[in-house]
DNA sequence: CATTAATCATTGCACACGCAACTATCCAGC
DNA sequence: GCTGGATAGTTGCGTGTGCAATGATTAATG
């Protein structure tokens, strides 16, 4: 097996890596989030970016990016919400096909009700991957980066 | 904001960046296998974890650890592809409850045919990522696993 | 040895997702 | 100013998923 060989089956095996990390993370999140405040990871990641605007509009498309999920499901996904009274679409003037949502003031209450039990369970699922040697490595790089930008 | 909320944001921020750069992944792997050999990215997670069994068997709950997967989810994906002729099912002796899985011999064809795709779009996706300034310290990170275990 | 508890895999059901087709709006060229 | 093409968001449809309940087998306990 030569070199460039080698640099393959490092990539599938950090991919391995990555993946079984991320699936680590997101159960764990899942479960906290669901059994608590009754959110999803995805539905919990919308009220963090809407609130990471602090109080200011953010398109459907930009929702779609931040959630990684396609159009579509970022339509119903905003929809749940709205019919919980989580968040308003507001219509755009400037361009009217465009659609900005917010948060409502219920919406921002759970939020702030979510953050913490999200940051304890991200916490407790970094603590017990930190224990698998595999994944170890990966879980201190994450710590590692800077937050700017 | 002290120390250990610091803490707390340098998770956050690096589960989001984890999450960008798993789907990043994952929709460039799930676009080119789709395309190529029609499989999903679970499904190719199958092939190629049998595979590396070298020809032995596993069980269902291996297949689900290994693919992040639930029973339910699980025993479906591999009724999929055992009914696409691309694995089998084999009771086991010493304890019948268990259900071993081993590639036939068109999985292990289609699974020689997918590995090179698979290698050229996860190289393709990492240098991607690797543009973003954001991901770019994960991406260097996975590079520097080593393989054994 | 019988009975109860635990484990492995499977099915019913509801739901979230992606793709493709559609509507509405904006923008470019003439 | 009107027409053709691009963009934003929404809906129909098929499919993959998790949870809870079930059947089948093994292990533990009296």
């Amino acid at each position: 097996m030569g070199i460039s060989d080698d640099a393959v089956e490092v990539r599938a095996h950090g991919w391995r890596t990555l993946a079984a990390l991320h699936g680590i993370i997101e159960s764990e999140l899942e479960r906290a989030l669901g059994a608590s405040v009754d959110l999803s990871v995805v539905e919990y990641t919308v009220l963090d970016a809407l609130s990471r605007q602090d109080g200011w509009h953010m398109r459907m498309q930009q929702l779609a990016r931040a959630t990684a999920l396609s159009p579509s499901a970022t339509t119903r996904l905003v929809t749940r919400l709205e019919d919980r009274g989580l968040l308003t679409r507001i219509l755009c003037v400037d361009d009217r096909r465009g659609i900005y949502t917010e948060l409502t003031s219920a919406g921002q209450a759970l939020y702030e009700k979510a953050h913490p039990i999200h940051d304890e369970a991200l916490e407790r699922a970094l603590g017990d991957a930190v224990e698998q040697p595999e994944l170890a490595p990966v879980v201190h790089a994450l710590q590692g980066l800077t937050v700017e930008a």
